[in-house]
DNA sequence: GTATTAATTAGAATAATTCTAAATATTTCG
DNA sequence: CGAAATATTTAGAATTATTCTAATTAATAC
């Protein structure tokens, strides 16, 4: 697994831009979390990153993950007190989480929603961010059901 | 502070239905919830149960709350990985965090934004819940500046 | 009122994350 | 290019919210 040019440019301008440096590290990282997209932890990133990289460490890990969100590379996905998660898909989306296979689904969110949302802030609040989360059954589990 | 009726009845009819016992200890954290309704934190919360009971401990505080949740008295409220926060406002509502102050404040949803939320789920998606978190800055805080 | 069962308590344990200080890598600039 | 400056990585210790454990105490049932 290596970095997509493309890939390697946006994270590269990225940190330049924030006066940060290239690293073996935040690249490997940046790599398997585009490859994968499943909202691992930081445990299993670690776990991911070891195999194609065997010496770094947890500290890095977490580092790198704290670089990436800085930059807004990537961003973290929470449910209640469950370790954090994380994400690089940057549009402005929902998450689902399935109460009976533990997956998390991106779930788009129309404009229209989101300035309703806003909407129905009162007088006087100003949010720069909102976070849905769905709790629940998705498509798979429903299907195994049947 | 003491339980008026109405709650303390609400309280231990909830509780024995769960064949749950009802105790001093529950009823002061019941009580000083619906109190002072600022979403504390489990050690916000202990430090004001000691003030009236001063013999409680923690972990009866963490105890207490877990039945509260349970019985469906008060809910759970998260942002991000920040101690846990315990409301009593149990209507469909969600959250918005000031930056500024550390408030949160309830916001509550139309039926219709709902739904539409809903609607928004791909194909054999269902959700039992969805949590809505707002931040930014609030009315309070928008005034102060100015 | 005693037996039964549940709840409380203090303190130890756990788990995710952050911190620390030394070693290493990257960049800068002569 | 090569040394100096600075940022990053690393291993392990520290921190913090929360849960667990086992003994004591309280509530309910008979």
């Amino acid at each position: 697994m290596h970095l997509k040019s493309k890939y390697k440019k946006l994270l590269n301008n990225a940190l330049e831009a924030g006066g940060q440096r290239s690293t073996k590290q935040r690249e490997h990282i940046f790599a398997l979390l585009l490859e994968k997209r499943d909202h691992p932890t930081a445990d299993e990133i670690f776990a991911r990153a070891r195999s194609g990289m065997s010496t770094i460490s947890l500290a890095t890990v977490y580092n790198c993950l704290e670089t990436l969100v800085e930059t807004k590379l990537i961003r973290q996905v929470n449910f209640e007190r469950e370790p954090t998660r994380y994400c690089p898909n940057l549009t402005q989306h929902a998450h689902f989480y399935c109460r009976e296979s533990g997956d998390i689904v991106d779930i788009e969110l129309p404009e229209k929603v989101l300035s309703e949302l806003m909407q129905v802030l009162p007088k006087g609040f100003s949010a720069q961010h909102i976070e849905i989360a769905y709790d629940g059954k998705c498509n798979d589990c429903h299907d195994a059901v049947n």
